[in-house]
DNA sequence: TATAAACCTTCCAATCATTGGAAGGTCAAT
DNA sequence: ATTGACCTTCCAATGATTGGAAGGTTTATA
């Protein structure tokens, strides 16, 4: 299997699998005669654990980590599980922050016009001088 | 008032305000004789703005938009209620996304025993082979 | 057999917003 | 006069990915 089939097999594009490749996440694939990289189901297999891990909003240190328990058998689940709380917490303070700017955007935005007047309150808001 | 105080004033570190001006993003500073930068009252104004809407999570483009509104004294605020509700929208969207994997992730963390043993749902979710 | 299309290769650059560092000039105080 | 704290420019890195250029290979067709 040819880089161009392993991307459509496993939906990591073939781009990407090569810069993989370069960063150490995956072993350098095998290659033909004439340079061509060469793929077989189970490197398949791991770009797809890549890509889920990536839908999942896991970083690619993480995902290192992630694919390191996985390859070892022995692995206790407590590791993964861990990774796993970490990423949640992550991912639930990003959503705190990204909600409480939205609820301040909305506020101003409850309060503006948008109309032909000059007159806005999100603008007002922006130029005071206060910290935060 | 040089970069260093320009930047204790606005909260805006010097690194950044000299990037701003490279991008154009405010205007060039005036210069003394020896060709330290020089800010007044006005541009701690305007960095002030742009740090407050950096923290609302506005990309550079948008900051550069809304700056353009609010040096625009005939403005319709309904111009700046556009951007901010694309903005609110746009963040939204990142929540959801945000949301829906630690939803994913804490469904599978709560099947993962979290011991000594190998067995690991989590692990066992990513090395599906089905699309997602 | 020639040739074109569709692959593949490497390398370099861009994205976005910010930070870091190096090498060197300037200012204020001791 | 020298030290230390500023300032200057320029170049590079971050993280994850995408884009393109220049060139080699494979496959199919004319």
């Amino acid at each position: 299997m040819n880089i161009g089939e392993a991307a459509d097999t496993s939906g990591v594009s073939a781009k990407l699998i090569r810069h993989y490749e370069s960063i150490g996440l995956i072993k350098k694939a095998k290659r033909t005669a004439s340079g061509y990289r060469v793929y077989a189901d189970k490197d398949i297999h791991e770009l797809n654990f890549i890509r889920k891990s990536r839908n999942l909003g896991f970083s690619m240190q993480e995902i290192k980590q992630l694919l390191g328990l996985w390859r070892n058998k022995s692995r206790a689940s407590a590791d993964v599980k861990q990774l796993a709380v970490n990423h949640i917490e992550q991912m639930e303070e990003k959503i705190s922050e990204l909600q409480s700017m939205v609820d301040t955007l909305k506020h101003l935005s409850k309060n503006c016009r948008g109309d032909n007047r000059p007159n806005c309150p999100i603008l007002d808001n922006l130029a005071e001088t206060t910290l935060s």
